[in-house]
DNA sequence: TTGACATGCAGCCATTTAGCTGCATAATAA
DNA sequence: TTATTATGCAGCTAAATGGCTGCATGTCAA
């Protein structure tokens, strides 16, 4: 669980997942596209999030297909960070919502 | 949000949270006992803590209390995390659960 | 078969991080 | 007042991190 937490520490990490969450199986030089980094750096990145077990990959021929795999999130979204946000951080938060449609006006 | 991410990145400080969760209002010395690492340490951790606004702090006398803030993290819950843990990932979760629940046995 | 393309692997370098020590300051207690 | 206690601040060091370059390997297409 400490690899996920750490993982997502990067935000040219969570980028990744973004943009995999658009569109799974996107091979390695598609994500590359607009990161403003080389290839090499982004296939380090890649590799912290597979190794977290946050993204899956599958080789067809010379192209490695990258898959988002949701499960670890959402573990510790039930397991740790739930037992943070009770009703009051809930309400602050519905209220800030609703602060903000009020903004739009 | 980036500093939230970062913050809950270190072991320690999550261990902090946990502890804070329990029980809140401690005291710096307080929190040091049972982590296995000098005050300034931990000292430092709770700056990091503070300055994500996972931590807010009251000074009384020459004690500075300590007390959790769930907003930030039913935030990146709400508006983060939450976009990824689709129903498929909850039903993988509440399968895991069954077949812990079976080892139990 | 050969050239182009997708990826991997090894290593360099600057920055950040996480621990530490030593000393300073402010508040409480004797 | 003076000693103790709670904390802060500055700076050091080793390790981890995140970017890079250069070269190797394997696959597809002409």
């Amino acid at each position: 669980m400490d690899t996920v937490f750490k993982a997502l520490a990067d935000p040219t990490r969570r980028a990744l997942l973004d943009r995999l969450l658009e569109s799974q199986g996107q091979t390695l030089t598609e994500l590359v596209d607009g990161l403003g980094m080389r290839r090499q750096s982004v296939a380090k990145h890649l590799a912290v999030l597979e190794a977290a077990g946050l993204v899956n990959c599958e080789w067809h021929g010379r192209e490695k297909l990258h898959y988002l795999n949701p499960v670890p999130i959402a573990e510790i979204s039930r397991r740790w960070l739930d037992r943070f946000s009770g009703p009051r951080a809930q309400a602050i938060l519905n209220l800030r919502d609703a602060l903000q449609e009020n903004e739009h006006d």
